[in-house]
DNA sequence: TCCTCGGGGTGACAGATGTCATGGGTGGGG
DNA sequence: CCCCACCCATGACATCTGTCACCCCGAGGA
């Protein structure tokens, strides 16, 4: 419902033509090599693939094509990585509408549209501090599993989820795995 | 911007007009009042009151005002306060835009809306077993603090918060504290 | 070559968490 | 009046979590 209003709203606009619509991220670049398309919008939360990992795969496919992203959280830990994804543009959706035709003709032209405020938060925050299995059993942690469930599902040893899930509380400043796993989710960790 | 989009697609059509957009759930009642709107369109997640609280003052205050709930997650147990805070219809961001204009021309007629697959659900998974003083304490754990800090927040001994949070977790049929918080917050309990 | 970092592991230990039994108080319904 | 649900509390107990010290291995970088 939202893909199919933002695009009826861009569509209103004279220089502005869409193209093709997917709901899915898997989907996205054969959307987009067969629409020809100048400029993609990316949600980050899409079933299939992600937004990031789409945008990723998009500007390896098919270089010349501009990528914005739009999405419900501003995570400074999302916009890292959009941009390290090859993104041109970060949007937030509880940005004032306008911006967005606007974003979508200023890639055109080149630029990068960032919110400034998120940018600077971005690099206050520091890069992800986590190693890749610290991510993992973070993440197993996340729905409430045991560390002997996690310790199965990873087959790992539970005192090694233990110590895993012990430097990843300490990274993130937190005082247990439900603070850490919050703070992690924040940050764009997850 | 996504209101600002459903807004724009709403307007197109002939015979909707919107006569008014707000972003907080507490200045709805205002709007409502001096726009003379027939149908309101609130989201759940709104800042300043919740799109279900909201949907309970407007009935209080401006009962002729019909209520169309939309929201991004099709919990059933929101679907159920959705009902009991007197909306008239339920629509989950993931249908086809066409269905909104469709919901509001019929709540207009006195139909009332709602996905049967989710009306199934709701019925299927019985009422929140939760008491108000177990949903706070959940509801504080979910966050991740300790027993100690929740016990100083609600002003209660931390054995009452441990033994809240025991009947929680059993009512939730979960494991530990951090998966009744999952459970609950899938459940639309919290 | 040595040093560091990531991955994986063990054992010990303190403190947090979850369960249970048991008690008290209130207020509403039958 | 009694019963029940909810609220709040205590104490005991077992288990889970989080921390720390220490171990091994392989891959790089200086």
């Amino acid at each position: 419902m939202v893909r199919e209003a933002l695009a009826t709203l861009l569509g209103l606009e004279e220089d502005i033509e869409v193209v093709a619509q997917v709901g899915r991220g898997d989907e996205v670049i054969a959307a987009a090599r067969d629409s020809g398309a100048d400029v993609a919008l990316l949600d980050i939360e899409m079933p299939g693939m992600t937004g990031l990992d789409a945008a990723a795969a998009l500007r390896k496919a098919l270089p010349g094509v501009r990528i914005v992203i739009v999405t419900t959280f501003g995570r400074p830990g999302y916009l890292r990585r959009a941009m390290e994804s090859g993104a041109d543009a970060f949007l937030v959706k509880d940005a004032p509408a306008a911006q967005l035709a606007d974003a979508v003709r200023r890639v055109l032209r080149g630029e990068r549209v960032i919110d400034p405020a998120l940018a600077a938060a971005a690099l206050a925050e520091g890069a992800d501090p986590l190693t890749p299995r610290e991510r993992d059993v973070l993440r197993a942690a996340a729905d409430g599993r045991a560390n002997a469930d996690i310790a199965r599902a990873l087959h790992l040893s539970e005192g090694t989820v233990r110590n895993y899930l012990s430097t990843a509380i300490q990274k993130t400043a937190a005082r247990n795995r439900a603070e850490a796993v919050r703070i992690a989710r924040e940050r764009g960790w997850l």
